[in-house]
DNA sequence: TCAATAGTTCATATTTCCCGAACTATTGAA
DNA sequence: TTCAATAGTTCGGGAAATATGAACTATTGA
């Protein structure tokens, strides 16, 4: 099993970051990890939302995460220990990411009222 | 030839915008776009850095940007008036663009250091 | 009416992505 | 130590998304 790869931030290419969160998955599994930084293994994810992510889906979900310096990712006994490497980024991108989380946040929220709506016009 | 689509900000998923900034092409217009923000006809694009881009390429990215909201596509006689929605996105996403906006022009700038380095030591 | 210019659409070859099956690594128990 | 259980990775191949040449459309100016 080859060792996970943990880019310096100025080796990752602006793109590859901004193609890891662009996934309705990998930006959920960001956010999440971002709001509470402390420990969170991959399989806590297996349900995002609604949906359920196969095993072998996730592994590569954290992988591109990784590969674009959005995460750390350490092993912890038989699980896995994430955390953001937010700090780093913002150090070379100011903003951009809590700009992003943020943005997920809102769209989470406007996501969550129309659902209550359709629930209470019966459809 | 059918009509040019510009969605509703609120009806575009949040990853949908940044699929659309999740490549080098599309990011170096959109950033101009926006540095400029007047006219800039598609072709002015046919390369961009070192590259250069295919005519039907070029059109699938300008779509790519127009649907996922970021731009307004007009026809102006024989070419196209391209504008950024920044405003619009701002509204829902506060300084997200702007500051996805401003970590290209960041990596912009890095890459013109390393390769004027590298010219200076004849590499 | 025609040629020139700017962009779109279509077909398809290539690339990337998803996910089941098999594998590896770690731990705790027998 | 061996074994079973748990957490994650890797591999392979089918499905989906991309890139681009060729053909097309729309507008303008001669």
């Amino acid at each position: 099993m080859r060792p996970l790869i943990h880019p310096e931030i100025a080796d990752v290419p602006l793109e590859l970051m901004l193609h890891a969160l662009a996934d309705p998955v990998r930006v959920a599994i960001f956010a999440d990890i971002v709001k509470q930084d402390c420990s969170q293994s991959c399989s806590s994810f297996l349900t995002v939302g609604e949906k359920q992510i196969p095993k072998s889906t996730l592994s590569q979900h954290f992988k591109i995460l990784r590969e674009a310096g959005l995460i750390r990712s350490e092993r912890r006994g038989v699980e896995m220990h994430n955390t953001s490497r937010c700090a780093e980024v913002d150090a070379r991108y100011p903003g951009m990411l809590a700009a992003i989380a943020n943005a997920h946040q809102i769209q989470m929220n406007a996501r969550e009222k129309t659902t209550a709506k359709k629930r209470s016009t019966r459809r």
